[in-house]
DNA sequence: TCTGGGGTCCTAGGACCC
DNA sequence: TCTGGGGTCCTAGGACCC
């Protein structure tokens, strides 16, 4: 069996575990640059509010005090996640952490005298040592796992279990099609129009047909809802194939020097990341474009893929080639809404392979690594940014809006101090 | 005025090889 | 009339996830 624990409506969660005066009333935490709403409380999904919906449709709810919001506080959630997962591993301890509000548990090694209680004691704990709902879905593989995991939030123990064909069936009738994992939007439209309404439904189809509509990926959802375990844990993530940094502009830009420079901090972040999984990259895409919901003829976009001499990590040469890809597909006269960079074609760093017309000589490159190590370092200990490359900048004039931000409280000293004191 | 960000996997089709 | 066959690699684009 497969245990799934997932939070209900996460960000929410956190914010209201702090800040408790927020419970009961509707809610939402908006995405980064506060432009739309991507975590809703119960209350506020029964006011109508929706996923996705813009922060200025939300304008007059919030100023009528009938909702709050706060800005998405990533750090936040990534440690409280951290604190419930360890929770979870002293009940479970074959875990895989899927999402930063997901955790899969498989149980096939051990012997439970009875798997559903031992569920509602963990969420018990949960709630009460760190102050996040959660709701706890056991099933025969993890797509069926992720139905009961949804079926949970509907059981007054927050925990539910499909552990018998019976039980299964009744799962699948009650799942609409659109909400079953791994059938998005796309497919969830060819399913309806054939008439296929639920998970239930789906699994009456032909095995041929499904294969041919939706690929292996939808074949082996079908199997899985079938009751076949088709999807093996992983319980070391893997090193990343692709890092990607973009962040939409406080407002628009028109000028390429903003933009360079905002591009540039996207760059070092990515390059933090690609150096702190031990890798480089061979390859960069740079990507610009204006917001999608402008008229027609002000709309443009462009990206430029550039293949380097020599895969690398270092953040200098991999702003200086951005740069120059950014200039490549740079227009005058559009409001850019957002400038982005994708670092692909990643390898271990000792894979590296020089190229037969090196311009780079290796005493200065292993010097250039150290270098490297060392500001990575400080800017560990004394905060991002403290040491970082000029063109990066000091005003950040574009950098997102983030109006209404919590604070840091489990992971910044002096709001910690502030916690205790309150 | 204003509409998120970061990933993965699969397939079809073109380029190229012998 | 009719114009080989078998294979690999790469990439763009589409679908999905949270």
């Amino acid at each position: 069996m497969v245990v799934l624990i997932d939070s209900n409506n996460f960000y929410v969660s956190v914010e209201r575990a702090f800040q408790p005066y927020l419970k009961n009333v509707a809610g939402c935490v908006m995405s980064n640059g506060d432009g739309c709403a991507i975590a809703l409380s119960n209350e506020a999904k029964q006011l109508g509010i929706k996923r996705g919906t813009p922060f200025f449709e939300l304008r007059d709810m919030l100023n009528q005090g009938k909702v709050w919001w706060r800005s998405s506080n990533y750090t936040l959630y990534q440690d409280m996640m951290r604190r419930i997962t360890k929770i979870i591993k002293r009940s479970f301890p074959d875990q895989e952490i899927y999402s930063i509000d997901e955790c899969f548990c498989d149980v096939s090694g051990h012997r439970y005298e009875n798997l559903e209680d031992k569920g509602v004691e963990l969420r018990a704990r949960i709630l009460k040592w760190v102050g996040v709902p959660v709701g706890i879905g056991i099933a025969p593989n993890r797509t069926l796992a992720k139905i009961a995991n949804k079926l949970s939030k509907n059981t007054e123990t927050g925990v539910f279990m499909m552990d018998t064909p019976a039980k299964i069936e009744e799962g699948l009738k009650a799942t609409e099609i659109d909400d079953v994992w791994g059938i998005g939007p796309r497919y969830a439209i060819k399913l309806i129009q054939e008439g296929v309404y639920t998970a239930w439904d789906f699994i009456q189809l032909p095995e041929d047909y499904v294969l041919k509509l939706m690929t292996i990926q939808g074949r082996r959802t079908y199997r899985e809802l079938k009751g076949e375990k088709c999807m093996p844990m992983e319980y070391d993530r893997p090193d990343k194939q692709a890092i990607a940094t973009a962040r939409s502009f406080r407002g628009f830009e028109r000028e390429l020097p903003p933009m360079e420079e905002a591009l540039a901090n996207y760059v070092a972040n990515a390059a933090l990341k690609l150096r702190s999984q031990r890798s480089v990259c061979a390859k960069i895409f740079v990507y610009a474009h204006t917001s999608r919901f402008a008229v027609i003829t002000d709309r443009y976009s462009a990206g430029q893929e550039i293949k380097l001499e020599v895969a690398t990590n270092d953040t200098a040469l991999l702003i200086k080639e951005a740069v120059r890809a950014l200039r490549m597909i740079f227009v005058k006269g559009y409001r850019y809404q957002k400038v982005g960079i994708e670092l692909k074609e990643l390898k271990p760093e000792n894979q590296v392979q020089s190229s037969l017309f090196d311009r780079v000589d290796a005493g200065k490159n292993e010097k250039m690594q150290k270098a490297l190590r060392a500001i990575d370092g400080m800017n560990a200990v004394y905060g991002k940014d403290t040491v970082r490359y000029a063109v990066m900048g000091y005003e950040k004039k574009w950098f997102m809006k983030q109006e209404y931000l919590s604070r840091k409280f489990t992971t910044r000293l002096e709001d910690i101090i502030v916690v205790k004191a309150v």
